[in-house]
DNA sequence: GTCCGAATGACATACGGGAG
DNA sequence: CTCCCGTATGTCATTCGGAC
């Protein structure tokens, strides 16, 4: 006996885990990471919509229709990934978030990880984990938790302590080495030289970051030996914002080899072809070189 | 082999916003 | 107003795989 309707095949409870460990992910997303043609996607989603496998929805100035799971879909999910329902964390409260610039940043995260996953199998890299901002765990009283969230000292200024969340944490594997990466992707909308929010607190977070070493507890998620130090990824709008926050950093006192483990670039390099490219500059205002990740 | 349902690509169509 | 473009859906022919 066949069930009417269609088949529940093994790329879609892959679309299903995927949207489940993107949160949310736009039509092109899906057609990058499944099919070769929007069309295609479209029908497709469209089955799984009727499925009550996912729910798509659209939001004002953003061109695609943002697919997130219905109930079904983590039933599916749930058992491709050998976890109870409750295991999962979703719920069906999960709504249809809105506002412009949440959905345009959570995309642009999603825009490198899909980017990464893509790539990674062609140059001979494994992306060993990726951790966004969301994930969370429960704490010991109950609550959750953001899972990145860290705080450190400022070494210069014990009494200060300095709390950041990145908006997602990676490691890259090549041969028995593994790099940590931590991803910002800035909407250009954010104060660069106030050193106690926006741009230039992060910066300071990761510079303090980095002389501390407390980077190291990602050993465990990503099961490697100790990390040789870490890169911060800034992703933002503009070659000009570049170049500001670059002359920002370079006026703000601090010692100057960490800064040479902050890295930007501009959003439009972000793509498969190129995110493996020499599309990095360092926060070492004196260093013109271009770097590559990997 | 045939039959049937599902998936897909090619093409057509409807709709709406923006430019001219 | 018309025209164009992008989104989204509809129709048709073909292909694939499983049941018989």
């Amino acid at each position: 006996m066949t069930a009417p309707g269609p088949i529940l095949t093994e790329r879609d409870s892959s679309i299903l885990v995927d949207i489940y460990r993107y949160r949310y992910l736009s039509i092109s997303q899906i057609m990058q990471l499944y099919f070769p043609s929007l069309q295609t996607t479209y029908r497709r989603l469209r089955a799984l919509t009727k499925l009550g496998m996912v729910k798509g929805y659209r939001a004002p100035n953003i061109p695609d229709s943002i697919y997130y799971l219905d109930g079904k879909g983590a039933e599916v999910v749930a058992q491709a990934l050998k976890l109870s329902l409750e295991d999962l964390g979703w719920h069906r409260t999960s709504r249809s978030p809105k506002d412009y610039y949440f959905l345009q940043h959570f995309l642009q995260v999603n825009d490198f990880r899909i980017a990464l996953s893509l790539t990674c199998p062609s140059v001979a890299l494994s992306l060993t984990g990726f951790i966004p901002e969301y994930f969370t765990e429960k704490t010991h009283q109950g609550e959750l938790k953001k899972y990145i969230k860290d705080i450190v000292c400022n070494i210069h200024n014990p009494e200060e302590h300095i709390s950041h969340t990145p908006d997602a944490v990676f490691a890259l594997a090549k041969n028995q080495a593994t790099g940590l990466f931590f991803l910002e992707v800035d909407r250009g909308t954010e104060v660069i030289s106030d050193e106690n929010k926006g741009v230039l607190k992060s910066v300071k977070f990761y510079l303090n970051y980095f002389k501390t070493g407390s980077y190291q507890r990602y050993q465990t998620d990503f099961n490697c030996n100790p990390f040789r130090g870490f890169r911060a990824l800034f992703v933002t709008t503009s070659a000009t914002r570049i170049a500001n926050i670059r002359e920002v950093i370079s006026n703000f006192p601090f010692e100057e080899k960490p800064k040479r483990f902050i890295w930007f670039t501009e959003q439009k390099n972000i793509n498969p072809k190129t995110i493996f490219q020499d599309i990095w500059q360092t926060a070492d205002a004196e260093d013109n070189n271009r770097y590559r990740i990997g």
